[in-house]
DNA sequence: GAGTCATTTCGATACTTGGCGAAATATAGA
DNA sequence: TCTATATTTCGCCAAGTATCGAAATGACTC
């Protein structure tokens, strides 16, 4: 572990967005559109956060037919991820966005969201 | 604790050279110009790189004559600051540039370095 | 109080990053 | 193979950030 990829793993904490996907992904794996629609972000915009999160070691893709499903890394490097998800865990439990956005993870439904309207 | 204090926490430990003057003042409290020294950084860099460490509530500042010593919070925010501070202490120890940072806080006087040359 | 030195603040500049839409890629199904 | 859908990549722009030097501030000493 050095300097540049503890960098790397702090940045991609470091926007909120990226940490509410990450409070999200903690209740269940979810395909990128779904992310989208809770997040009211392009598309491409998401994908990009997912990048950056999985470059960082936070979470793993899984493709799944037509979607591809994102969830937190169950073996990441015990340094320093593995901490930062557990300790993740037990933040922002209070922070109102993120108690909205779990209320909208436990009703989304991808087969209603893609391609509608 | 919500989203937008912890995405300033982790924006602040986002940085090469932040996380190198926390690495510093493991080892002992320091102030600006022993710090900018070590850095080979502007000592106007220097100084906005600590106003960030501090707002983020990871260190403190104690005016000591014409100088100004930092040193790591000993008393952070418990649900954040703290935890990061300590899981720091084991982080980045085989990290060759802050071995090298180590090194130099050990041998380096603030009375040789200051308006001298 | 004038001078000296450490630090902070300010203003400018180059670089990075988050955002979007459009184009490219990948997969499923007809 | 053609179409539809989900996702990624690309090019661009606006906002944010790291950096510097210069000016301002604060503190000690004569």
């Amino acid at each position: 572990m050095d300097l540049r990829s503890l960098t790397k793993t702090y940045k991609a904490l470091a926007e909120p967005n990226r940490l509410r996907i990450l409070k999200m992904l903690q209740i269940r794996p979810l395909c990128v559109c779904e992310i989208t629609d809770i997040l009211m972000l392009a598309t491409s915009t998401v994908s990009k956060h997912l990048y950056l999160l999985r470059e960082a070691d936070l979470i793993v893709d899984r493709k799944e037919g037509k979607w591809v499903n994102y969830q937190l890394n169950d073996h990441p490097d015990p340094m320093v991820a593995d901490w930062l998800l557990t300790h993740l865990a037990r933040l922002l439990a209070d922070d109102e966005t993120v108690r909205q956005d779990a209320e909208r993870v436990r009703t989304v439904d991808r087969h209603q969201l893609c391609a509608v309207e």
